[in-house]
DNA sequence: TGACTTGGTGTCAAAGCGACAATAAGCTAA
DNA sequence: TTAGCTTATTGTCGCTTTGACACCAAGTCA
């Protein structure tokens, strides 16, 4: 069976920038090809797009099938459309980018990949295609995007500490910051809720557990209030 | 002439949100269908991709052929690919917005459109497919990137009052400014350049005219300065 | 020349920002 | 038990920025 257009028509795909964090290092989640072109190389897990899904669903089905992560928020990046981006023929790309908890998800390669892994975002290979560009475009969005809308939160643990919140900010802004100011700021903005516990098995003065209180957040830029670290 | 697919493969289209400043109104280019789906509707312009031109080249292309206009400045804003956004069959279109000085730019209209004009912003009639969706988005983008980026100078004259000026935030953010504050902010930014001239034919007090200083806003950018209204 | 319209300017109080250091709590090892 | 180590927690002060606010200047027109 085959599918005959009056125009040549490009291929279309997704390809998706999963960000995680692993205690203290901000991690991208690649997938090593098995098939051509490419095959043996690094790259963004993705792939084509279905006549009856919509770009996000294949982005969603895509990353399941290749790496196993589910039930991930999606925010469309960016549509690439060079014109000689992969050796096979014209194909157009709509990328997307995502924040997890890296503990609460195992990944685990299948379809189309010999194996998905977490890399440092400082340790990244040559990926194939493009996707080294598509990826610094990502990074590039995330540590705009971090600074006026609270998305670190996606990437800690749902309990977390204030260092922990600190250290993320750090990690992705690339650059200190005062810990008093940090935490009169964040803690003054009133969209963390005190717990009440501290963290455990730690070898030094227990800190306590805050969690993002996202009602209070939405009630607050409702209002007018608006984010900004 | 035909091409065939293993597989089935959506139309790829791209879409034109083009806004002008017209005295002190925000106007969006639209053109008027000539084909079906929608003849006779109102619709943004846009059109088919061919598989030999970038994804801009296209959009720059249907602006071109369908309004007229040449050489403006393009930023891809957002893919959208709904299922069933096109009666017809699957089409995904990447949307793509520009800015343009209304003064200096003839429209005109011409291939599978019967007239191109520029609408009000807030005249805007029930547009074609999901194009209403999509200029929302468009306007949405504005708002949000004319407060951190000097991208209201594409909208005006070369040379323009402060009146001008400070009219066109307010009419894109759609609140009122002091008058004292805007004029000791922005001239305190330095990115302004003092033409020692006054404009002419109006009817009081002429107000001095300035130009945006390209190259110093560069410096100023480079040297970590963040532009903010 | 007087009335009208818009252009252009300065002050002050409040809030927010960044720089800065000392004590408290809990663990470990002697 | 205690000394020492590590990290948690907290407040002040000066500076800058922000927003509120009102009057005179310049030019046109009748």
């Amino acid at each position: 069976m085959s599918f005959s257009y009056e125009y040549a028509r490009p291929a279309l795909t997704v390809d998706c920038v999963v960000f995680g964090l692993d205690e203290e290092d901000l991690k991208v989640l690649l997938i090593e090809r098995d098939l051509p072109p490419f095959e043996g190389k690094w790259a963004l897990p993705g792939g084509f797009v279905r006549i009856d899904e919509s770009l996000e669903d294949a982005a969603l089905r895509e990353l399941q099938e290749e790496t196993g992560l589910k039930r991930v928020f999606l925010e469309q990046l960016y549509t690439v459309g060079d014109l000689n981006r992969d050796p096979r023929e014209r194909v157009v790309t709509v990328t997307y980018f995502a924040l997890v908890r890296l503990s609460s998800h195992k990944v685990q390669a299948a379809t189309d990949a010999r194996q998905a892994l977490w890399f440092g975002i400082d340790d990244v290979p040559k990926l194939a295609f493009d996707h080294d560009k598509i990826l610094q475009m990502a990074h590039e969005r995330l540590r705009g995007k971090v600074r006026y809308q609270p998305i670190g939160f996606e990437l800690l643990p749902q309990k977390f500490t204030l260092r922990q919140l600190q250290n993320l900010y750090e990690v992705i802004l690339d650059r200190e910051l005062d810990k008093r100011n940090f935490r009169k700021k964040i803690l003054g903005m009133g969209m963390l809720e005190d717990l009440d516990e501290v963290e455990t098995d730690v070898a030094h003065r227990a800190a306590r557990l805050y969690r993002f209180d996202r009602k209070a957040y939405k009630e607050m830029t409702k209002k007018g209030f608006s984010f900004e670290i």
